[in-house]
DNA sequence: GCGACAG
DNA sequence: ATCTTGTCGC
């Protein structure tokens, strides 16, 4: 696990984070297709935290596409240093999933989010954010509609149906379990649309949510008990 | 102006 | 995200 402390620089409050969004909105790369689903490695994250102590704990899995299997894991645990305001998760989660990022060895592949990418106010989620910070592709997988309207997909696993904005298609409620409630999936940066629905659905051949997230999220919160533990329980 | 709102 | 018991099912 890597300790970290929050980089110079980092927006503190919502005006200054809101700047650094329109920044990096600049640098998004859309209409690349990107990694070719089941080959190469994804690399799931996840972020837990813990308020009270001002602890927060990323972790990053690297999966074998193909497989499924564990490639490597890495964990960084760090201090909160920004509240949860819709539209602003990314500068929550960032700092210390990118620490967590930056200790694996292995190539991470195709970044896989808890979150939206393109499916965002502003076009520019959390997926997004971590894409163009670190220059791969990356895509997102959120649990929960944020403000979209969207249909019913069908109930066969693979139905989708679009997240709907202004007219246009910024992301898919996409039915990774016959009967399941749906995942929303949407672009991060350098990939399609379709490529980030058949990465997700190859993630998913059991479960609702991918292999990729179920593993950050059970090894971040092993990660943060581990972090509360060192620091002694009242 | 008020409410809703990924994690 | 997190707070939380039991419970139904493979």
């Amino acid at each position: 696990m890597t300790i970290i402390g929050i980089p110079a620089g980092w927006p503190a409050d919502e005006g200054a984070a809101r700047d650094v969004q329109r920044e990096l909105r600049e640098r998004l790369v859309l209409g690349e297709s990107g990694p070719p689903p089941g080959e190469g490695h994804v690399t799931g994250l996840d972020v837990a935290y813990d308020d009270e102590r001002d602890l927060v704990a990323a972790a990053a899995v690297v999966l074998d596409a193909r497989t499924l299997d564990v490639v490597e894991e890495a964990t960084a645990v760090g201090r909160v240093s920004f509240p949860y305001v819709p539209g602003l998760l990314a500068f929550r989660e960032i700092p210390t999933v990118l620490a967590a990022l930056g200790a694996l060895t292995a190539d991470p592949g195709l970044l896989v989010c808890d979150g939206y990418g393109l499916a965002h106010p502003r076009r520019f989620g959390l997926a997004s954010h971590l894409g163009v910070l670190t220059g791969r592709p990356s895509i997102g997988v959120a649990k929960n509609p944020f403000t979209f309207t969207y249909e019913q997909p069908g109930d066969a696993r693979g139905d989708f149906a679009p997240l709907l904005a202004d007219g246009e298609e910024v992301g898919r409620a996409l039915r990774t379990q016959a009967g399941v409630k749906p995942v929303y999936v949407s672009v991060g940066h350098r990939v399609s649309l379709d490529n980030a629905c058949a990465h997700t659905l190859l993630l998913s051949p059991r479960y609702r949510v991918p292999e990729t997230t179920r593993h950050a999220d059970s090894l971040c919160r092993r990660a943060l008990k581990e972090a509360q533990g060192s620091l002694g329980s009242v």
